[in-house]
DNA sequence: AGAACTCTTCAGGCATTGTTCAGCTTTACA
DNA sequence: TGTAAAGCTGAACAATGCCTGAAGAGTTCT
């Protein structure tokens, strides 16, 4: 698989550059935009990362370019936390998910794989975990076709257990990733977004979809 | 597994290191940023722990020199709550987890065996001994194929037998691990644990995958 | 500004799990 | 074979962690 990475800090391309390798990608990088647009017209990637915050040419207008020459590899886009502006006009130009640094390397690579898995399907961005759907482009989730209204810390939190499909996700994890900033960790709002996700996405207590393991945390299994 | 520890305060390396010597890591100490840097460097560690308030070097620079210096372990950072931006910035220097202080040994235990399995390249999670199959990821254990339901302590029993498949051990290791502190050593917790574990994995003792050696303890052989 | 919606906290209740205890069985060894 | 120590087990109790409904605080939309 080949990945393209455009980062303009040299520290985190570097660390970047040699997890990616690990993970079997083989990745060429860029410092700023012209490079990279150079890089992903002469080059067919299978999927590409890159920071919207670049010099000489910025990320959304790298993206807007690369989509114009019909590079359609998929892009994950890493936006700086609290920059909302720039993750929706990420999206807009025509990325296909986004990750708010700082992130964990291992969620990077969920991503990734499964940015890369459902593009070679043809599939749409979809996650499916037996009569979940989860359309991670549009943020809707259906149960059996139907079609379930959540909010967004509810669907943040499926979501993260979705990517997770069948391991145990401890509350703290799940804090930490629906929170970035330390967050109080004797809170309970994580018992009530799962009870609410609950009751929203299986009403009559029939799938379970969300199981508890006590004292261990939280997993998604259907 | 070879870990260096870097921390400066006294009374928390003294802790650590006597810790993570019981969870079997043969462990090197650093109070400082230099002396972490040199050992670091020196010796070929499994992964390290790495405060980030150090003196001397502090501990992104630390990390930094270390990555620039091609040395690829993983890292773990310990932040002060709040800290958030050493946090970011110390996974962006290269760290690969990070956990805030305070913290429970168990969870600093729990991470670093995740990473050293990452790292390793032990991707699968299941631990296999004769019928028996234990998925660490999802925390299912399952008997010829069938399901068995465990409870927290039933399964961190079970899961420590099943990481020294084969080897004796005593009720003194088995209760030093489930438990942080010194905990009542003449209690009978073990004897009951193991006898659940028994009744739930083979309810018409056939199997008898865990065998008592009387005096020297428990031992997991199928 | 008011209304509607979402997020978070809190407190009480409940179910499951963890721990102890007492009495019983097995084992090792004289 | 008798005895003492080690281990096993079922029941009881205590502690823990999770769930829930309600209500307050904060947003966004009209």
């Amino acid at each position: 698989m080949r990945l393209l990475l455009v980062e303009d800090e040299p520290q985190l391309r570097e660390n970047l550059q040699r997890f990616l390798t690990d993970c079997d990608y083989s990745v060429d990088s860029a410092a700023d935009g012209r490079e990279g647009l150079y890089l992903g017209s002469e080059h067919p990637y299978d999927i590409a990362v890159i920071d919207i915050g670049l010099p000489e040419i910025n990320g959304i207008e790298l993206i807007k370019q690369l989509r114009e020459h019909e590079i359609l590899f998929p892009i994950l886009i890493l936006t700086a936390r609290g920059n909302w502006q720039d993750k929706v006009e990420g999206l807009e130009a025509g990325a296909d998910d986004y990750l708010v640094k700082p992130f964990h390397n291992e969620e990077l690579k969920a991503r990734l794989n499964a940015l890369a898995r459902r593009s070679k399907g043809h599939a749409s961005p979809e996650l499916k975990c037996g009569p979940l759907l989860i359309n991670t482009a549009s943020k809707v989730v259906s149960v059996n076709g139907e079609e379930v209204s959540l909010t967004q810390y509810e669907y943040n939190t499926l979501e993260y257990l979705a990517l997770n499909n069948g391991k145990v996700i401890s509350k703290t994890e799940l804090t930490e990733h629906l929170y970035d900033q330390d967050f109080d960790l004797d809170s309970n709002v994580i018992e009530v977004l799962v009870g609410r996700l609950r009751k929203k996405l299986d009403p009559n207590n029939d799938i379970k979809p969300i199981a508890t393991l006590r004292g261990q945390g939280y997993k998604l299994a259907v």
